[in-house]
RNA sequence: GCGGUCGUGGCGGAAUUGGUAGACGCGCAGCGUUGAGGUCGCUGUUCUGUAACAGGAGUGAGGGUUCGAGUCCCUCCGACCGCACCA
């Protein structure tokens, strides 16, 4: 009996695949297209076991749709611009374009033995000039149609090391490097119009009938749409040319339980009245340094300064309200001033708690009406409470009500507008850094800014930097930035910021469509190929990644580069869960942790401990993967140890794709030794004309559960039915006739998950051709039909006894049989029932 | 802080979407194969209980709806993802 062995077999599958040019994607106008897109990896250089994972899911779809006549595009390139390669090249010197490059090919090389059907024909970075040059073309494109502008904008910045930090690069309000306090500073940076696209956005949400509900949840609070009341303050006294202050707020029903105006420390007024007051300037110069995310804004504990200025309330002018800066008012929002009402938000509560300001209860509950005192009363909408004093005349209504009549109230009277706001802001795409795609723009003294002319693209990179000095490169660079004006031919300088790479990654799925055009896109190859029919990928990209490509694909319809039918760029979203790991963990004596490889301890009846001090090991199980834990699992060892195909079934098998799936060495085991046994089964196997009929019944369920699986992403499932299968034909009786054709169909059910191993057993098994290019098989539906059903039978919901009846037994029938059962006459005991329930094929339950 | 998700045996997980909880795999136990170990094959395996049945308990905790709840609703606890310059 020959062993199954991975290393020869899988190298000469996978040459001959390229040889026959299998995963080759042609637009045949004759066929159903199908384009599977695995989210793009960022080339760090390792691959990882989550994208195996990944892949893996993508290529079962890939090989299984193929398999059903599709003609499948099934692409790969690189997410390759972004901050790790700069961080490189001021670590350890070298360069970003050689530290990426080099990453890419490495990396290529690591996942060329997954056997993936990717057509790498059609592979690109980001980086590539051919890339980027399209993507500065598409960008001018937006620039004329109007979707791209300047405007001011707040960074983060190290004060140190003179330079604009990433919100990672801020830890607890310090610059990474230098360890510095951070500053918020204002910078002149473009942006793309993504908030007029809003309402469109959120909208056509509801069209997206294949992507997972909470992504398109988390979509639509992000974007955020909310009906409120915009409206003045007057001041009592003008005061540095304010003589008001517009608010806008979601809650104005809540208005009789104003307590004070609040403005941003960035507020128009704010700023005015710093070059007045030194303790305001002082107070929103501490505020600033803080990081600019809105994570730590909201964080941060609640800090106020009270303006002195005062302001008539709308509604009763002998009402004055104080005028407060308040570190939790974003300027971005709404119009950077509120008004606050704290027995109804319990930021606002909190703020005037610890600044001993009135707290006026609005409304009370129906069942509670406690007056608030440390925990803002906050109901939902929908619910009704008791109205305090509502001085538009209501007594118990919803909160949803209060706001509509308020609105119209204000309307009616003229001191107020409903206006729908977004907190969707538009997307601030400049970045201070080198390794991205130059914006193609030129800034001229005579002609202000000047688009670079399309034939000058791409705008390329400089390869002659440095990054030993703090700082972007490009703006130091003596003849890169030098250029003439493209309009005047006067001495200009270009623009030095670079995009945010999340533009790269927002059109790259369209670009793959025509991946060497001259163009950014082709019509016709888009036409074709465009949408992407299944998406995967995770779900950390849930909101802004998608997004911005939902945006993108609607300016590349505007400006003509994508079809009307390509604006929903992707039919269907699968987000996949992590491949986590344990971690080994001891103390030293400082009782800092110790983090310990998988080969540095042994498992012991009661845990695990160190081999080589023999200290008891705490094990945390299901952890993300990190270097520093030493907890992770590298592909290519595995493939090494096991081959492809056992990486593949493991990631598959367990747990059900959306979730996180935990790495470990017994189920690694537990596949590659599966996959050998499926292999025994075929090696030794004759022939014959024999057929049996319990085989082919077995063999038709396979074909209908597997293939229910595939198509509802149900993987594991698919992989529990393939155990089971392998283990019937094993146990068949049945002869060598009959065994080879259902393992035939084994390996073409297996083959999405397990291509060499399939290829194999299909050769051994005298298949015809690749079962690469086999047609996927298909069930008898005579034979996934049971006769005769099991039908529990439950006294009082337990289950208590079980009736084998046909399956088109009338009820009536199944009713006399169910009260004759031994179980049931017992219970009943001369009685008759009180209820009975029938669902006819599930279950029988008996009430007493 | 805000938004979203998840929680089932010793472990990973299944459950036709409100109808037999624990499929399938790991681990463990017993038996067989093997010179031994591993491999391989067979059988068993939620807990409790019993000689064996029977019986009882059971899906993070508590409550509710229902003939029937892992699944629906409410409260709480824990873990994870995102928060606009990480990709």
């Amino acid at each position: 009996m020959s062993r199954y062995n991975a290393r020869t077999v899988e190298p000469k599958w996978q040459k001959a695949w390229e040889d026959a040019q299998t995963f080759l994607a042609t637009r045949d106008e004759s066929k159903p297209k199908y384009y599977v897109l695995e989210m793009f990896p960022y080339p760090s250089g390792r691959i990882h076991i989550g994208h195996v994972r990944n892949y893996t899911m993508g290529d079962v779809i890939a090989r299984y749709k193929s398999s059903c006549g599709f003609s499948v595009l099934h692409p790969m390139g690189w997410d390759a611009f972004g901050m790790p390669a700069e961080n490189a090249a001021m670590a350890s010197g070298g360069h970003p374009k050689d530290w990426t490059y080099s990453n890419i090919a490495d990396m290529r090389d690591q996942m060329k033995p997954l056997g993936l059907s990717i057509d790498w024909s059609r592979e690109f970075a980001t980086c590539d000039p051919e890339y980027y040059g399209q993507q500065q073309a598409l960008f001018l494109d937006m620039l004329e149609a109007g979707l791209v502008y300047r405007k001011n904008a707040t960074v983060n910045w190290d004060p140190v090391d003179m330079t604009v930090l990433a919100n990672e690069q801020v830890i607890d309000g310090k610059g990474w490097r230098s360890g510095a306090p951070v500053e918020r500073r204002d910078l002149t940076q473009w942006f793309f119009k993504i908030s007029d696209m809003a309402e469109e956005l959120l909208d056509a949400l509801d069209g997206l009938d294949n992507w997972p509900e909470k992504v398109k949840l988390m979509q639509a609070n992000w974007i955020g749409k909310s009906r409120g009341l915009q409206f003045s303050f007057d001041l009592t006294t003008p005061s540095v040319g304010h003589d008001e202050i517009e608010v806008y707020t979601t809650r104005p029903d809540t208005l009789m339980g104003a307590s004070f105006v609040g403005i941003s420390p960035d507020h128009p007024l704010s700023k005015a009245l710093e070059a007045e007051n030194a303790e305001l300037a002082a107070f929103n110069a501490e505020i600033r340094k803080s990081g600019t995310s809105e994570e730590a804004l909201e964080r941060a504990e609640k800090r106020g300064f009270d303006t002195g200025i005062k302001v008539k309330h709308p509604l009763n002018p002998d009402w004055e309200l104080p005028v407060w800066v308040a570190n939790f008012i974003l300027m971005d929002y709404g119009t950077g001033a509120i008004f606050a009402c704290p027995a109804h938000d319990q930021r606002d509560l909190d703020f005037c708690r610890k600044y001993d300001l009135p707290v006026i209860d609005t409304f009370l509950a129906l069942d509670n009406p406690k007056p608030v005192e440390n925990e803002a009363f906050v109901p939902p909408k929908t619910e009704v409470v008791k109205w305090i004093d509502h001085f538009a005349g209501l007594d118990e209504a919803n909160g949803q009500e209060a706001i509509d009549t308020t609105i119209d109230f204000a309307e009616q009277r003229g001191w107020g507008n409903g206006v729908t706001n977004y907190r969707l802001r538009d997307w601030g795409l400049s970045r201070q850094r080198y390794w991205g795609c130059p914006i193609p723009v030129v800034h001229c003294k005579a002609c202000g800014i000047v688009p670079e002319k399309k034939e000058n693209l791409p705008v390329a990179l400089p390869d002659d930097v440095s990054f030993d000095i703090p700082g972007n490169p490009l703006d130091r660079h003596p003849t890169w930035r030098d250029t003439p004006c493209p309009s005047c031919g006067k001495p200009a300088r270009r623009e030095t910021d670079t995009m945010d790479t999340f533009v790269d990654s927002s059109w790259y799925f369209a670009r793959f469509t025509a991946p060497r055009a001259e163009t950014p896109t082709v019509m016709e190859d888009a036409k074709y190929w465009m949408n992407v029919d299944q998406y995967i990928g995770g779900i950390e990209h849930a909101i802004l990644h998608l997004l911005y490509s939902r945006f993108f694909a609607r300016a590349m319809k505007i400006t003509g580069h994508l079809p009307e039918t390509a604006v929903e760029p992707f039919d269907a979203l699968f987000t996949q869960g992590m491949v986590t790991h344990e971690i080994y963990l001891t103390r030293d004596e400082n009782d800092r942790p110790v983090y310990h490889l998988p080969e540095e301890i042994e498992r012991t009846d009661t845990g695990a401990r160190v081999i080589a001090t023999g200290e008891p090991v705490t094990i945390i199980p299901s952890a993300k993967m990190s270097k520093s834990k030493k907890n992770v699992v590298d592909p290519v060892d595995i493939i090494d140890q096991y081959g492809a195909d056992t990486a593949r079934w493991f990631v598959l098998s367990d747990s059900p794709p959306e979730r996180d799936v935990e790495w470990t060495a017994a189920g690694a085991d537990a596949a590659w030794k599966f996959l050998g046994r499926v292999w025994r089964l075929a090696a030794d196997l004759g022939d014959g004309d024999d057929t049996n009929a319990a085989l082919e019944k077995a063999t038709a369920q396979a074909i209908h559960e597997v293939t229910m699986g595939i198509e509802t992403f149900g993987f594991n499932k698919s992989v529990a039915k393939l155990y089971e299968f392998a283990n019937t034909i094993q146990k068949s009786k049945a002869g060598p006739g009959a065994k080879r054709k259902a393992i035939k169909v084994l390996a073409q059910l297996m083959s999405p998950m397990t291509p060499h191993l399939a290829e194999e057993v299909w050769a051994h098994l005298d298949g015809e051709g690749l079962i690469a290019n086999a047609a996927w098989p298909k069930a008898d539906p005579a034979l996934l039909v049971d006769d005769m059903v099991t039908l529990p039978i439950q006294i009082n919901g337990k289950r208590r006894s079980e009736l084998q009846v046909a399956k088109d037994l009338p009820k009536e029938e199944v009713e006399k049989l169910a009260l004759a059962d031994k179980a049931v006459q017992k219970a009943l005991a001369g009685a008759a029932p009180k209820k009975l329930i029938i669902v006819p094929g599930r279950i029988i339950n008996v009430v007493i």
